[in-house]
DNA sequence: CTTTAGTATGAATCTAATTCATAATTTACA
DNA sequence: TGTAAATTATGAATTAGATTCATACTAAAG
């Protein structure tokens, strides 16, 4: 016994336009394509939906059984539907986010808080964990987006340029370190470097200045939150690293001595990645455009 | 868009069984016709319902929604699918009752009773009101079932035999009437006749013996009850035809003398009437003889 | 009793689904 | 890594299914 969508299709149309004539314009058949098709469904199901020689067609008490579930059946997937045309369209859809870049929090928050006003239908949230194989998150549809500094040219991923940051050295203002003009990589070895809990590879610091010129620190305390390393430098308990951005939207930071990092100073920058097909979505162009936003509002000096 | 149970059942049994290779069995296909088939639900959702290029298998954050609405609508599907298994072969079904007979309350409401303990899955019932019509009513599906005396040859309603019996004279024991071998209809032109409330023409009485002769009783009074016309005529307030199966049952008719009507007798035959198609069902089987068993142990005289 | 509107049907046509053969990928394992 | 085995994708041919057209049939209305 097979049973199709449409088959309940027309049978409601039919039942519900009083004919088979009526119904043929609705359903955008001939009169004949749906009378070969109720005689389908007819030797299909193995009794008559209507009853044969009465016009208008009436239902047989059978007919009566399957109006009943196609009423309950095809709304469903009339939902279902339109729920992939919303899906499409970037009208509704699911945007997790892996970061790979610790200090991001400081923007991202406010940001998902105005993502989540313009698109109340848009599952968001931060997956955490997934920090260092986060581009492969996002392959597997594991993550929706990845915050991240590092590039790569790949086939099904897009990286779209966020903003440009500089990582800067701060240290207290009465450490030795503080009189120079700028900092250089042999600086860090006889110090205490406060960074965040990640591994230092994944850290500006160790990528790029540190690991490239095979240096290490004295020693290395990890730190969670932001504003206790900015406290425990500013109390000369070690030195750290952090993007510009951060220090020029932190306070407290009378204590701290800025440094640029080598005589040229470095820049990175930050891209939001996510997969090729996902990139016109709405609520990813409207992630993208927000996040620039935030940023150029935080980075601006106080 | 166009989405049809087999592109849900095909997404689902991909996603249960892991592979498109291992699903193929359960789902009767060759590999190619399900990746054919994959492939189109792809183009008609505009979206990859599995993450393209891995295996096993990974649905996409979109299949995920695919699958949890087919998981919603499959198994009502298949409900609605079992459902006709049943009503075809009589599991379950409707079983409306007319009844053109009006003395046939006596043995159907034990049938029904008797009936509803066999098949407690159909919805069983008797519709009143229909007994002119009641044919047309079972041709219409508004009834299932009609009791009647009166066989017609119709190619879509079948009339099933389910007992003969005989319309039965019945007057006081000292009514002039009550001396006479039998009753002729001449014998009604000075009587008042006690009837049920329906139609003359319905009445064995006269479609049987009035009409045919022309003849008209000097009155008739209508009752509704059995044991208060058997009350009635037991007292000498008028005179009464009833099936001799109401008599053989009834207590109180010490005070009453049957009478055949004619010399030879009349006999009638009573029919249940079902349309063609529904003959075989198994509860239609089971009314036909609980009727009989139910009817003979009634007439059995006491 | 004839007309008319609605429904059914057969044959032809068109569309969609499936198969077969084979290519392309991926995975597992050396 | 590289190679074999397993799995998936694809194109062309085939088959099955759905639709149309023309027309016959049926029920209802006048």
């Amino acid at each position: 016994m097979n049973i199709e969508l449409k088959h309940l299709r027309i049978i409601l149309a039919i039942h519900e336009s009083g004919s088979v004539q009526k119904a043929t314009e609705q359903l955008n058949m001939t009169q004949s394509a749906v009378s070969h098709q109720l005689r389908y469904i007819k030797d299909q199901l193995g009794v008559d939906i209507f009853i044969p020689e009465t016009r208008p067609l009436k239902l047989s008490a059978e007919g009566l059984e399957l109006i009943d579930a196609a009423r309950r059946i095809l709304p469903e997937v009339e939902k279902l539907k339109s729920r992939f045309i919303d899906l499409k369209s970037g009208q509704t859809g699911r945007l997790f986010i892996a970061i790979e870049c610790h200090a991001c929090f400081e923007w991202l928050f406010p940001v998902l808080n105005l993502l989540r006003e313009h698109h109340s239908n848009v599952d968001i949230d931060i997956k955490p964990g997934l920090a260092f194989k986060a581009i492969e998150a996002l392959q597997n549809e594991e993550v929706d987006l990845v915050i991240s500094a590092d590039p790569e040219k790949l086939p099904d991923v897009r990286f779209h340029e966020l903003f440009t940051y500089a990582p800067t050295f701060i240290s207290a203002k009465d450490h030795p370190l503080a009189e120079r003009p700028y900092i250089n990589g042999g600086d860090f070895t006889d110090q205490t470097v406060i960074t965040y809990p990640v591994p230092v590879e994944r850290l500006d610091l160790f990528s790029q200045l540190l690991i490239p010129q095979g240096i290490e620190p004295k020693a290395i305390r990890q730190i969670e939150l932001t504003s206790v390393i900015l406290l425990l430098v500013g109390a000369n308990k070690g030195v750290s690293v952090l993007p510009d951005w951060v220090l020029q939207s932190a306070r407290d930071t009378e204590l701290l001595a800025q440094k640029k990092l080598t005589k040229s100073g470095i820049t990175r920058k930050l891209y939001a990645a996510v997969r090729t097909r996902d990139s016109e979505k709405l609520y990813v162009e409207t992630f993208l455009s927000l996040s620039k936003d935030v940023f150029s509002r935080l980075a601006r000096p106080r």
